[in-house]
DNA sequence: AATGAATGAGTATTCATTCAT
DNA sequence: GATGAATGAATACTCATTCAT
């Protein structure tokens, strides 16, 4: 029975906490945008209002930071698949719409495609929360178009979208290079030739 | 007695500092693969058997250790566009065959395309190295294959260039990654649908 | 219980860093009497007990740090003046009263005299420091002591500082140079004569 | 005999070497101009055409070099003193003009008002060439302008050469302190009151 | 639970001095 | 004798992480 020994009401506190954490998930994402998402975590507690030891307490790896700084729109853009495969009558324009949301997810996170590409090891839980959520529905869509016929390449989801990602990374302001233009090409190049 | 008044020949240092050079950049060469080419100068220069100091001597800026690292390959590979242009009987194979030997170039050199992503102003000498020397084969390998019909995509040769870098920067030791075959579907999109 | 809501007062920590930083400062103005202001900050930190960034974190700057092992001193310095001018019959023995006691301030503070000269930008924020707060009240003597017909020298308050920084810089244990005397001359100098 | 071992003629070297040696020191004045008597030995050897070697052969210390480099002004200095005295009817006026010519030395020779002023063992030489050299000169004045009666300071002439240099050493091109000035109101200083 | 102060390792760069040629 | 290449010590500054309060 600890909520005797402990006079403070554990819901509030748990209230706080959260809001507490959405906050610091707030300002991290804007941090992640400015700076990227290797920016130092000083930068990100100062922008967050809080000390860093706080960010260590709430996600011990930057990785995990990182996965619940995203991870609704991850979550968004799995779902995302099977519906556009239900609601888009060819599987090939489904993969290629998805596809899109999944360049616009990464061009407007900026250094996320980096870090996709990256080898560092403490990035491997964003990578497993790739490979568990999203890479399945990469594949689903590749075989769906491949079963329709559209889709002659052997691809597997994971390799597109690594190539993908890399596309992305090359995306800098500075320069006029257009990575939707650069993925599409990629997709164009998916397509059996007729 | 001339020669008396011509104190020394400065030829011979000259060869002792060149071969000193040599291994220098091969070091480097080998440290970029294993580091990349952001390592610790310390490491390059213990790497090579020399101080710190010694690789400031002969390359200043780390962008100019770089482009003599790699100037020989980068040279090669601007000869080699006008080449299979005139050896080639298609253009598109001609460029493909390039783009094939810059994935080479890449692949092999560990690190090169996340700089040639960088936007550290510090790298500068070596995009403009590219810029020069190799953008302009690649822009006019397209514009041939544009003019034979083959390739309809309006992209310029940086921006191909870029997506190629961008493609092979994903490759990594770890996974079964095939930047070659992505950079084939790249291609493959460029060209005109028959 | 709003208390629970304001999680924990943040005084206590800054009791705590205020005494670290007084320690701090006292450990600096150490090392710049025995090594002169231009310590390397490594040695500061040691001498205080502390590491590097435990500096950095207090005092961003060189300047920053200069100015607060120095501010209190040169505070009363500033204050120094108007209470002489009023309290002394004669505003040219004020002006000397205060200059012997610029002196005193400067040949104690071993290698402040020398950066006091030194044109390195990083001392930009010490000499404006110097310049809003105690070149005024210099100033303020001189045009007194002009008043009233005991100085006719034209001299500017920051170029009589100056020279006393520079007759104090000139001050080292090793000899029997008497700052002092020196620059009871140059005031001397000042006067007009009967 | 040496002279049979060695065939070259130990003359002609001695002459090349000897006009080496002038434009080495030709060349460290300039550089000693613009970039102060600290300068780093080899923009020295640079800008004389030599090696970093050479200067440390001919000069083993810094202070030695720069004893060479000043040497001829330094005693043209020596000189002006007896000359002054000899000529002026004045001893004091001597003195004044004598110490304008220091002033005039001191001012043109960037950094070595600094270098006077160090207490860096390694200046020794450098310290004891003007002890022994121009010190007694001042002295030589300061003596006949106090025998005048024109002077009544008993201050030494090594303090008033040192303040001197120190009221040099303030001056700077970035700003329109004008040492002479002060040096003025220095020896305006030393003069008996009427 | 939260804070933010302190830590100390890591890196680039400069320069006096030595030494092989 | 001269050369200039190589050396390596020295220093400023950053940042992830820990820990006392």
């Amino acid at each position: 029975m600890p909520k005797s020994t402990t006079p403070a009401p554990p819901r509030a506190k748990r209230a706080d906490a959260r809001r507490n954490e959405k906050s610091l998930l707030n300002a991290a994402a804007e941090v992640f945008v400015s700076s990227g998402v290797e920016a130092p975590i000083r930068d990100i507690a100062k922008a967050a209002g809080v000390g860093t030891a706080t960010i260590y307490r709430h996600f011990p790896t930057r990785a995990e930071l990182i996965i619940a700084v995203y991870r609704h729109q991850v979550d968004a853009l799995a779902e995302d698949g099977p519906r556009l495969l239900r609601e888009t009558d060819n599987a090939y324009d489904a993969l290629r719409t998805w596809v899109d949301r999944f360049v616009d997810f990464l061009v407007t996170k900026h250094g996320l495609a980096a870090v996709l590409q990256s080898t560092d090891t403490c990035f491997d839980p964003l990578h497993d929360y790739f490979l568990d959520g999203v890479v399945p529905v990469c594949s689903h869509l590749l075989d769906a178009a491949r079963e329709s016929g559209e889709v002659t390449s052997e691809i597997d989801g994971i390799h597109l979208m690594r190539a993908i990602g890399g596309l992305c990374a090359g995306a800098t302001d500075a320069h006029d290079y257009d990575a939707r233009a650069m993925v599409d090409l990629l997709v164009t190049g998916l397509r059996a030739r007729v």
